[in-house]
DNA sequence: GATGAATGAGATTTCATTCAT
DNA sequence: GATGAATGAAATCTCATTCAT
């Protein structure tokens, strides 16, 4: 009872669990405290290993780090793109569902902690920040603009300015993560609405997208 | 060899300058690494002088940050504090002005980045987190306040729900905040026209803050 | 060069030990240099392990020395606590039983150092003076004291003075320690000899003590 | 007027004070918190001057510090070596006038900090151990002794172990001093009485010093 | 003479990473 | 595989001493 960090007994714990506890225990330390002022040996211990364990998975701090953005951020990009390739509805649908699909997988969950320690540390981090860009940013604008691109070349968009408006479409998606995260001191978001907020961008962005239907 | 009497000053005696040099270098490197990965070392480098002269100005690290705050924030809102009070137009017209002010004083200059640094450190450094709650976003906050108050007593503004739209005003301003500073990775913002977006935003919240003319 | 493969530990592996060894160490350096002067580079040196090491069994300095101190100087007064406790014969017996254990546990050991140090530098130490005050000097006093109540309820010693008389006999102690350690400067102590000492000491405090015998 | 720490006008300060202030505020500083770790600003500061003049003064520390020594004590030395000279009565007399002024003169002054400090401190700093071995030690045993001399020699006192005794002369003396220095922590020495003991201990030093009269 | 700004070596403490067991 | 003791580079902060003004 008394209350040790994870109450898991130690006998039950599989092998093939290990991965999982101690990304698991990282992306929490990595939300609370951003990547540079989280210590290794804090994971290990909240993970319910030794430090030296934790090196026998991952080979250092920024290979962690990739372990996590891949667990927790990479897959639903692939998602997003598989969708994107298979959907056979409206491309108005398409947008609609990659964006609140983006929300409940990413933005709700501690993934979007992750988002917003890169935007902050990245540039003391060359070697993850190169990876991120690969790995999500460029992975993920490319995504949209080719949502943009079946719209368009299906008719169902107008004939917009894709990469410009690709970058409309990421941001207030950014915006709504760096909102997440800033309880501590700035700005108190508690009167927040995501979804709403969501909704409302979506109609104003498909209101540009669409094509004009006669009056 | 033990004497050698070449001339060269060790240092240069510059008492009035040395703050300012010190902060400038200071405010430079805070936007560039943080606050936890500035070296205050780099710090004294920059500006010209040993690590220990930074100590005579500077008790430590938290307080030369919190001067950097202090010289760089803080005086724009006094100066903001001071237009609502002394204002005597029309309260679309402060807002206006305000707002733009913002822009050019903060927004435009490093201090956006000392902004964004809070958001993403105040969590590791629970007494710059106060200090910069009491001195910049609670001062900030009752100023955009206070000018919604005189708005509305003056008949100029709606009867609106002033904590709430408080938020509403201060979450874009912080959103360009961010977007400033997030050109290492995640989201390449240079087509982020500022100026139009504020412009934009104001006319929307005005248009939800000026009384309805009759048509 | 790179990869030399000579196969030297680069340390040996001996928690057990290692505690001791860094106490042995330290108790060297303290009763050396005093606690400012130590350099806990130093005593991690003399105990063969680096810096860190050290630090993984005290948490910092104070610690090191209140693990010293516990180690070097609290058993005697507990050990002082049971005699005084099941002693069973006259109470000046105990008397000189306790003094006698205390010049061969503490005096002449390098403890003895630890007490001066104390004297020496517990002004600019106030953490370590109140520990070195609760662990020590109020345990040792009352077990003085509780000798004497002993001494005085059965019978044995006269009514005497308790408070008072505690200090009596706890000051040429402290000055039996002071004297073996000032061998450097102010005074050659090479003439003097502590049993004797003592044993005079005692004479002269049990002829205050004792009853009155008739003629 | 600004409250600066010792408040003489500025201006009434004579030159000739500056080297009586600065060993005044040295001594103060010195005995509190020892030699180590007195700042040398903190002397200048309460001297009312700044840390470059002291400089003017001294040419560091150490000789700051033997400048005290040569102030507060060795006067003290000089004294009782001329009243040793010029002495006329019995040498039982000179002695107890030598150990009364030395408690009036040392004993009751600052200056018995400064020799409790040597106690502590000598190890640290052997250029200084050596002066006031020379300077104090040396001098302060010659000059008993030879007051032991002169008692022997004129048939008062008897025909003792001249340096054995010396010693022993000294010694109570230096205790004294240690416990007027230990009030912090480890003996609480308020019931102290410095005059009876020194009587005491001279009646009994006495009686081993004077010839045995007949019954 | 007086000042106090400037220096820089040095002390404590932290933590990613290694590796003998 | 797992452990955790050990390392050592690096960061913050201090203070005796120097020297241009």
């Amino acid at each position: 009872m008394e209350c040790s960090i994870d109450s898991k007994p130690r006998w039950e714990r599989r092998k093939d669990a290990r991965p999982q506890e101690l990304l698991a225990a990282a992306i929490d330390l990595f939300v609370e405290r951003g990547f540079a002022a989280t210590r290794l040996e804090d994971v290990a211990r909240r993970a319910g290993v030794s430090k030296g364990t934790l090196y026998l998975y991952y080979t250092n701090k920024e290979e962690l780090f990739k372990a996590v953005v891949r667990e927790s951020i990479v897959p639903f990009i692939g998602e997003a793109e598989m969708s994107v390739a298979e959907f056979e509805g409206h491309s108005a649908d398409l947008l609609r569902h990659v964006m609140l699909s983006w929300w409940s997988r990413i933005g709700q969950s501690k993934a979007s902690g992750i988002s917003k320690l890169i935007l902050a540390e990245a540039g003391n981090f060359p070697e993850l920040a190169k990876f991120y860009q690969e790995e999500v940013t460029r992975r993920g604008t490319r995504m949209i603009s080719s949502m943009l691109e079946r719209g368009v070349s299906r008719g169902e968009f107008r004939n917009v300015d894709i990469p410009q408006l690709t970058q409309v479409l990421i941001a207030p998606m950014m915006m709504l993560n760096t909102w997440k995260h800033c309880a501590v001191a700035p700005c108190d978001a508690h009167e927040l609405q995501p979804l709403a907020f969501i909704d409302a961008f979506l109609d104003m962005a498909l209101h540009g997208l669409l094509p004009r239907t006669a009056p």
